[in-house]
DNA sequence: GCCAAATGATCAGCCGGCTTACTAAATCGG
DNA sequence: CCGATTTAGTAAGCCGGCTGATCATTTGGC
């Protein structure tokens, strides 16, 4: 395995790191792709757009996960009057909250490595230069 | 973004990279899942759930990909005769060929990262310290 | 020898990525 | 001012992870 492509390896750890994670959220009712949304309305309401991009991802992922989120009760939409196509997410209470409980989570989960902030900086990296045309990079 | 845990880096790069092998296995009608199977046939046939151990994948998702690349005719299923219960997987002179039409392919892919040992050193140690009891690590 | 337990593969169904295609609303150009 | 273009959001449908359940076969204990 020590001879695989770097991708490879990439792709099994995270997932083998989000399956840590996924254990460790379900009795909280929220699953990694909720915990990131509520993660990044911490400071103020969003567009659903704008956490999108902010996520990396599509906004049709990011629908979805809204979706389940307002199921739980963690999130609300509301119209935004100056827009009218635009929905702006907002947590609730019971989304402050269940976030606040996570927090403690990824210094128990993640596993030791050799040089972690070598890690970090490579994953940044690696960031920066793939999102290039798919996401306009603005953190 | 340079404070987001470590988790969700990985999770990010992950997506980006598997990305732009997507784009790149495209013409080749052939899938990121897919080329992993048809790497871990290229010495020999296998069953499932060894494939499966290997990949660090549930059996149920190896047995879908494999559907896919017999569908395109990259690898064929037939019955072991020492054991009824196990399909042995072989690849076929067309599933050898287009394998190795993607040996190149990371070179030109994987992007720029300053410390590369140090990064696949990072992630071997997390598949090693979390694949525990989930797969029988024996590679 | 036979029944219970383990194993190999699959089905059904969920989540979270993705693309393509659509609607509604805002914006821009002439 | 009005039509064309852009933007925000969603629906449908695919792929690839996952779990839980099911079925056939093999293995193992008594």
């Amino acid at each position: 395995m020590s001879q695989w492509p770097t991708g490879r390896l990439l792709g099994i750890a995270s997932r083998l790191v989000e399956h840590a994670w996924f254990d460790a959220l379900a009795e909280l009712d929220l699953t990694h792709a909720g915990m990131i949304v509520l993660h990044l309305l911490a400071e103020a309401p969003d567009s659903q757009a704008s956490l999108a991009s902010r996520a990396r991802v599509e906004a049709q992922t990011i629908s979805r996960t809204i979706d389940r989120l307002e199921r739980e009760g963690y999130v609300v939409r509301h119209e935004d009057p100056a827009d009218r196509r635009r929905r702006l997410v907002e947590r609730t209470p019971r989304g402050a909250e269940v976030f606040e409980r996570t927090r403690h989570i990824e210094a128990d989960l993640f596993p030791e490595v050799a040089d972690l902030p070598a890690l970090r900086a490579a994953l940044l990296d690696i960031i920066g230069s793939s999102s290039g045309d798919r996401w306009t990079t603005e953190d």
